[in-house]
DNA sequence: TTACTTCATCGTAATATTGCGATTAATATG
DNA sequence: CATATTAATCGCAATATTACGATGAAGTAA
């Protein structure tokens, strides 16, 4: 116990949940929003913009990087990073469903 | 330590880790799955449905209503849940800027 | 080489999550 | 009233996450 029962889930599932989870962490969020704005890659300039411990955002960028929704480079003595945008794509259309809902006609049941 | 230092970061970036925290695990992607499907509301079929013991679920319906995903009605013994579109068109807007990009004409960095 | 920069990793403490058995609260039903 | 039924809550154990100081690895610059 303790422990996620992926097993009794579908592939697609156990992707989407962890994509998600990827993204359930402000530092993630910010991180993620700062390589949206700035387009070009960067490295331990998310130290400066977040205040977190350079440790910290180094375990968040592992977590972005595992989930695969970035992706990274190493240039001399910096690392340059950026979004994965193929794996951007998958994430979309998995999540697409769950998101392009015909709220307009709906009534809430409760 | 161990908390996560929500202080540091935007009322939106909380937001929106809050909400993708939510459907970060598999058990509650298949719930809100669930809760599509049906379009109607649905109480413990869903022990049934996923392979989890009736607390556990009870558990994940409160972390996606805690959330404001879900709503929940009490009818009699059994409880009413559906999803909040409400709040879903919110994280749709909050979640649409990072998901809904132009990645055709985007070449990695890296 | 020495010193510096940049980042990853290790180790640790605090906290959160996951899962379930046992119990409880509330409402039906006999 | 007694007894199911349904779902929430409590309590626990196992595991995961968050955060950071200390250290290490690898390149750069003097």
């Amino acid at each position: 116990m303790g422990a996620t029962k992926t097993e009794i889930f579908t592939e697609q599932q156990n992707q989407m949940a962890q994509m998600a989870k990827a993204l359930g962490h402000p530092a993630r969020i910010a991180i993620v929003q700062y390589l949206l704005k700035q387009d070009t890659c960067i490295c331990g300039d998310l130290v400066l913009e977040i205040g977190l411990a350079q440790p910290t955002i180094s375990q968040h960028l592992k977590a972005l990087k595992t989930a695969g929704l970035i992706k990274g480079n190493i240039e001399g003595t910096s690392t340059c990073y950026c979004l994965d945008y193929e794996k951007w794509d998958v994430m979309k259309s998995l999540l697409s469903p769950l998101l392009n809902l015909e709220t307009d006609n709906k009534t809430n049941c409760c």
